[in-house]
DNA sequence: AACTAGTACAACCGCACGCAT
DNA sequence: TATGCGTGCGGTTGTACTAGT
């Protein structure tokens, strides 16, 4: 039997995010933490599948993140981690506390590919592209001599570490790499949200957010649509965008929430939340 | 001003994994 | 052991925006 789909998708939202819908999420994620993603838009009031919410609150709501572009010393470490660890996207992001996988792989495709490229480093392997390109051609003339099927060792894989600041790279083992995978930061904490809500409402600038230093219109547009925003009043746009969340978060009206305890089925599972 | 190509990034999709039953 | 579920991950796509012509 096949597996079924994450979630019914019939009459479910998709495309950009509405600020209105981040608001529903934050609100509820900030309120009663997260348990089970799936029950999450349920919950919320929100018309989207759990998988979406999760993205959504990952990659650009949570409140922990660190917007803006990346540095060139964060692009060096990103060029070293991607040598030792390859595409594992979620495995550098961890060395990068406030940035998401997402994040550090659209820059990698946009951005670090190019500039490795421009420096004559293939981005695959972090060689130098001519001395690639000799090898490429030395294993061709060896196949042909040998006309014999690769040998197992051929399929072993490999990780290319930098062996010095100067790029250079060198072949370590996969287990050797994962040994060097220290200090490796998760992000655990999002599900003692409840107790830690004073925390990230101190922490946080959602107006940063929305209005993030990199491209201001950019960012905070593609969140949503000017047809979704185009009912907010100008008082409305300025204010989400030039206060902060602890304010909005402070504005909400507590009881209009949909709360855990209204959900029988999952009465049983909701003793997670404690009392509120 | 209008069009086009390139860029950046949010969001989606499908698969894999771990866990519970 | 087999199966189903929930979640995480990486690849890819869609689209708003910018720069160039």
């Amino acid at each position: 039997m096949g597996r079924q789909p994450c979630c019914d998708k019939i009459g479910l939202k998709r495309g950009p995010w509405t600020i209105e819908e981040d608001h529903k999420l934050i609100n509820f994620i900030l309120n009663n933490g997260i348990h089970c993603w799936r029950m999450v838009p349920k919950l919320a009031g929100l018309l989207r599948c759990g998988k979406s919410c999760r993205l959504r609150w990952i990659n650009y709501l949570r409140p922990d993140l660190k917007r803006g572009g990346f540095t060139e010393t964060e692009e060096d470490q990103i060029i070293q981690l991607h040598s030792r660890l390859g595409n594992r996207w979620s495995k550098i992001a961890a060395h990068f506390p406030g940035r998401t996988d997402n994040e550090i792989k659209n820059h990698w495709n946009t951005r670090i590919k190019k500039k490795m490229k421009l420096t004559g480093l293939d981005p695959v392997t972090h060689v130098p592209i001519e001395q690639m390109q000799k090898q490429i051609t030395d294993d061709d003339n060896k196949r042909q001599r040998n006309q014999t099927r690769p040998s197992s060792e051929e399929n072993v894989e490999i990780i290319m570490k930098p062996s010095d600041s100067s790029g250079c790279t060198q072949v370590v083992s996969e287990e050797q790499g994962n040994k060097e995978e220290l200090n490796k930061v998760t992000w655990d904490d999002t599900y003692d949200l409840p107790n830690k809500n004073d925390k990230i409402c101190s922490d946080l600038d959602f107006g940063s957010r929305m209005n993030p230093d990199k491209n201001t219109s950019t960012t905070s547009s593609s969140s949503f649509s000017l047809e979704d925003s185009s009912h907010l009043s100008m008082s409305d746009s300025s204010y989400l965008q030039e206060n902060s969340l602890m304010e909005w978060v402070d504005s909400i009206n507590i009881e209009s929430i949909l709360q855990w305890d209204a959900f029988d089925p999952l009465d049983q599972d909701l003793s997670y939340f404690g009392n509120r």
